[in-house]
DNA sequence: AAACTAGATTAAAATCATTCTAAACTGCTT
DNA sequence: AAGCAGTTTAGAATGATTTTAATCTAGTTT
């Protein structure tokens, strides 16, 4: 299909091959709607397709596509590595019963950013808005 | 001492019984400087002093004493469970290449904070700028 | 001051997400 | 079709944190 055929192309050109693994797994990952996931999420997934994965490969593709600027990591309550399929600047509340993220748009949330320390350059600026529902 | 009758004086106030651990934990952690600890530097800084404490201890006391807001947890790098001792509102720049946290006074690093989803309330707002030295 | 008891400490084992290993496999080029 | 660098794999290893069940102790009661 042509889907397959893009998702190949992004896999190239992020120098990437595009092993039956990478393209599965970018198949679930980088479809129109953006989502956090981790290696767990992910596994179960190709579980109920009746596909299989090593877990080391499901955590490889996550690093490679990171490092590749396809996937973005995220803090996350207690759930290990979480990464967002949204790559672009926003911040996140942390639902705090549930470890659920969910996205802030960049624009609802400027912070004042100080001057870093002195021969030292700033990176990132990452917020999280811890919440809980209201009782 | 008045020093050790302070700390005593402070676990009773925050309903816990004195033990010789907590009060040498206690010693350690609320002196004048503020700092950010976690387990093992702990348990090197009692190996020092010649003195001997089970992990499993430290682990206790330490959420034992973030239950009752004499500690913060900070996020960290990847260096596991971090504590900060200085519980007044604040955030943190993180040195990407070390790991090491440095605080942020809270009148630094305004934000505007987004409106909770409905149905939820805030808790905590935490920001972390990842810096990097210079080369 | 001795006895009591709920709570605290302990060493060692268990947990569990993630990483490592080194052997087998596969996409690509020739 | 062959060859090789790069990938995947199962299973073992890692390492921080938690659990367990037994022992101990601070504080109260007698």
């Amino acid at each position: 299909t042509d889907h397959a055929t893009d998702i190949k192309t992004m896999l190239r050109s992020a120098n990437l091959r595009p092993t039956r693994q990478r393209v599965l797994l970018a198949g679930l990952l980088f479809g129109p709607t953006k989502c956090h996931v981790n290696a767990d999420l992910l596994a179960q997934k190709i579980a109920q397709m009746g596909a299989h994965m090593a877990t080391a490969t499901i955590y490889n593709c996550l690093h490679q596509f990171e490092a590749a600027g396809l996937l973005q990591r995220v803090p996350s309550g207690d759930d290990g590595i979480t990464f967002d399929t949204n790559i672009a600047k926003h911040h996140h509340f942390l639902v705090e019963e549930t470890g659920e993220l969910i996205d802030i748009p960049f624009g609802d949330l400027q912070a004042d950013v100080p001057q870093a320390p002195t021969g030292y350059e700033i990176e990132s600026v990452e917020m999280v808005v811890k919440i809980r529902k209201i009782s």
